[in-house]
DNA sequence: GTTCTTGCAAACCCTTTGCACGTCT
DNA sequence: AGACGTGCAAAGGGTTTGCAAGAAC
């Protein structure tokens, strides 16, 4: 094989951070981590429960959440709200500093990177007096052709 | 008395909104938006309810909810969905096109406006072939100070 | 052995819904 | 009068919590 398995040193970072806040490194937080690696797209708390006991893990849906918070906090995991229900999860890793556009239509999520954001974002931290550490940008658009958007309605 | 009575522009817009989608012109409706700009800030739907029953208002939740849906819907608000449980809503006349800055430390909520976002976000929509609607930047930052964020705690 | 984590289920918060009554047109 | 909106309380989805059993240190 030679894809690098940097799901690897995502494990070693977590176990790092663990071991720095004084958190146990149990088989399940590890886990976590692998199956994240695995889904490689946006996921919510409940995706993740199900698609980690449909795949044989045994875990609770407390032990997610704790996870997911304990991976967000250590930087390995981006937490997003958007429009509706659950928050989403995602690796950071996975895409640097990208955002989201979300289709209004039909509700789809399109990633995308513009690194003028990063400037912009500095810039009006500077002016206000903060440090920045991250940002979520979500640009609600619609489709020009919308009959492309499989979702949509007329009125 | 000088003051721009601006919400009752509000209200116009709002009453020509419910007629022509035919929804009907009751007192609540109107009497939301007559608190919400008393209020002048970011509220959530719990926040309006408390405050507009403990002026005297006799107000239910479920109406609360649904006049706000509407009031997001024909534009006179935005709903935001900031770090943690309910949605927050503002006047989008309050301050148009405006971004948010949330300090991690204690949780306040900057308000700033940068043009060059509207540049930023119409090009990118440009790029993926949709029209630009509406965008929400958050800004997770920390304050350079961190003795002046109250909330502030050291681990 | 002690302390932390897990799993389960119940509790919780925010929001939506069903139904009877009230109000707008 | 008829249709729609309101208020109430109950249901709903997503997330958190209390507690006993189990795993990490």
């Amino acid at each position: 094989m030679s894809l690098p398995t940097d799901n690897e040193s995502l494990k070693q970072q977590f176990a790092d951070f663990l071991k720095r806040k004084k958190y146990r490194g149990t088989q399940e937080r590890f886990n976590v981590i692998d199956r994240i690696a695995e889904l490689d797209r946006h996921f919510n708390a409940d995706e993740l429960y199900l698609y980690m006991n449909g795949r044989g893990d045994r875990i609770s849906r407390a032990t997610i959440y704790s996870t997911l918070d304990l991976l967000t906090t250590c930087g390995i995991l981006m937490k997003h709200r958007f429009q509706g229900g659950s928050a989403h999860f995602e690796l950071a890793s996975r895409m640097p500093d990208h955002d989201h556009l979300i289709c209004m239509e039909c509700g789809h999520i399109e990633e995308f990177r513009e690194e003028k954001i990063d400037v912009l974002r500095d810039g009006v931290c500077t002016r206000l007096g903060f440090r920045p550490m991250a940002h979520s940008l979500q640009i609600f658009a619609t489709c020009h052709d919308p009959l492309v958007c499989p979702h949509n309605r007329q009125d």
